[in-house]
DNA sequence: GTGAAAGCGCTAACAA
DNA sequence: TTGTTAGCGCTTTCAC
């Protein structure tokens, strides 16, 4: 054996200059038992702050992994533990073309973290009935997942038992819809006024400098992130283009058969409208209803959310810019940091900022 | 531990029956080795497709694989192999605010990835000398690493040691800049020409409907990139803004002394220019010769990268709107694709996907 | 061709 | 309070 590094180390001269380097070893739970003088369960104890080790010791542990330069091995972690995520998603049973995207990517996450031994549970409420979303949090508490990931209403029974099942020790983020009230670490998602505010730059700008009537569509002004892209929206026409007339909006409730028939009496009783602001879902009403009265041209409309509807009706014409969340992104920070958060490890902010985008027919990928 | 067996189960009826269904344990590799009727060294074979089983036995195992639906546990694989990843990623020396943040994402990510085993190590190359990176990638050869990300120009040079590189087994993505004719498998950044598109639309929009005179301000047209940007804008100004009149490329070289002094020109020989489209880099010389000439609010400008620079004046109104590619996204990406490369994975084509962000002041985040 | 057994870096009973 | 030891799921010599 003597022999064999030695001729590696000849041959190491002659050849594989650079691998050198490379030798540095990571140092293991091993490496850091031996300088500090202990067994590797102490290590183990003191790296996972157990308690039963005396202070003096504790010290001795932590200066050598210093010296060291130790940083734990995470996936032999998991293995060892054998660790597994149980994370549960909680989210409205509204069919629109956004939860079934919302659906679609987390599948699409699920699928992939199998690999890391997590299973994510999706469950759904009615949206127009709380007390089954109270029920809902009431089980999950009972069952204690690692994390929960969950999109819907604030309301006080909603904020009291998501606070339950925080102190219960599952690990919260609001996904799509904040819910501030709760005290949660993180939320997951655009800051809404600001896509309002987005909006209405966009719209102002497209419509030049003559004075237009808007129209604005939302499923709901109880929804809040509705309610939040109204207030931006007003707020950036207000001061920057006072010359257009907002009209007061129109609730369609995300349903594509309201959008049409309610638009379709606005623009009767107000033709010179020349320009839409849909807020929430059921844009295919919106789309329809504009190219049978023949107006898919000439009205300047801005919606929300990429889907197969808002895709086409850019390339065609119909909408001329689309405000989106990218909602595989969500879904995946969503759960990496409740990961993050059950392995109280720190998560790169920058990779979890959810960004407000805006889509025109040249820049859809 | 039969009697604690018992207990447990005896528990189990009691207090959590929704345990139960959380049982169905992944496979691992013993139950494939015993379903198959094998040792586990001859499913590793198989699982790893390595020589030295018969025919008959490799049916065996792949049968009790799809019946048992086993998937590799990858951490653990990763964890007996040793396996680390090593990965080098080439880069101009080109200091433009870009690339710095480009170099911050790389860091960031590579301080994400020691977790992982994941080495990163940056190597640069002056903009102006081919020759040097050639050289560059002569060695990078010879230290045969997993993986190479690189963003630099296409010449037959370049082409050719990046073949020799991929043929030699070292898996080779280009980032932000692509090189098709190496055949790689993956670009990691946007599509220019469409980046180029966006632009156009969004100046015609703004620019409105009376004939404006437009600026095009690029590093050089030799860079594939601006050349495919420039050539994006040209075509949709063609189509939808006929009206308006885009000047002959200035190249400036990304360098804001440069940009300053060529803008400034050609606003002093012609003052009706309306409308401003840089390329490139090198933008904090077009604001202050936009703020020097007072012209900083009057002209309409669209430029590109998202950058401390680029912020400001978007948020202050000297430029209208700023086409970009997340940074952090596009090096994330690229080592996760190298990595799946390396260990001949799939990777989720959606998360890989590049986009080309709009952003005026509402929406940066 | 195939199998037995010794790890990879870490955790967790169980002893001491 | 600390140490011993047997795994976690997979790979990899080295025998047979």
């Amino acid at each position: 054996m003597k022999f064999f590094i030695e001729i590696l180390s000849y041959v190491h001269h002659i050849e594989f200059p650079a691998k050198q380097e490379e030798q540095q070893m990571r140092p293991t739970v091993y490496d850091i038992a031996k300088d500090a003088g202990v067994s590797l369960a102490t290590v183990d104890r003191v790296l996972n702050n157990r308690p039963g080790v005396r202070d003096k010791t504790i010290q001795q542990v932590q200066d050598a992994i210093e010296k060291l330069g130790y940083v734990r091995d995470v996936a032999a972690a998991n293995l060892a533990r054998q660790r597994s995520y149980d994370f549960v998603c909680v989210l409205p049973d509204n069919r629109s073309e956004f939860l079934r995207e919302v659906r679609a990517a987390i599948d699409e996450a699920a699928a992939g973290m199998t690999f890391e031994r997590t299973r994510i549970n999706v469950r759904e409420f009615p949206l127009d009935d709380t007390n089954q979303l109270i029920d809902l949090l009431g089980e999950i508490e009972a069952e204690q997942p690692d994390g929960l990931a969950i999109m819907a209403p604030e309301t006080p029974a909603v904020r009291d038992a998501v606070k339950r099942i925080m102190a219960s020790g599952t690990h919260v983020t609001p996904i799509v819809s904040d819910l501030p009230s709760t005290g949660r670490n993180h939320f997951v998602g655009i800051n809404n006024v600001g896509a309002g505010r987005t909006a209405a730059q966009l719209m102002g700008r497209f419509l030049g400098s003559k004075s237009a009537t808007i129209l604005v569509v939302a499923g709901s002004m109880v929804s809040t992130d509705h309610a939040e892209r109204r207030a931006g929206f007003d707020e950036t026409m207000q001061i920057h283009f006072p010359q257009h007339d907002v009209l007061p909006t129109l609730e369609a409730f995300d349903k594509a058969e309201n959008v049409k028939v309610r638009v379709g009496e606005a623009l009767q009783h107000c033709p010179e409208i020349a320009g839409i602001y849909s807020i929430g879902a059921g844009n295919q009403g919106l789309v329809s209803i504009l190219h049978e009265t023949g107006r898919a041209r000439d009205i300047t409309v801005i919606a929300h959310e990429l889907t197969d509807c808002s895709r086409s009706a850019l390339k065609g014409g119909t909408f001329d810019a689309v405000i989106a969340q990218n909602v595989g992104h969500i879904v995946r920070s969503a759960f990496r940091i409740l990961k993050a958060q059950t392995d109280d490890l720190m998560t790169i902010e920058s990779q979890e900022r959810i960004r407000t985008e805006i889509f025109i027919a040249e820049n859809l990928t």
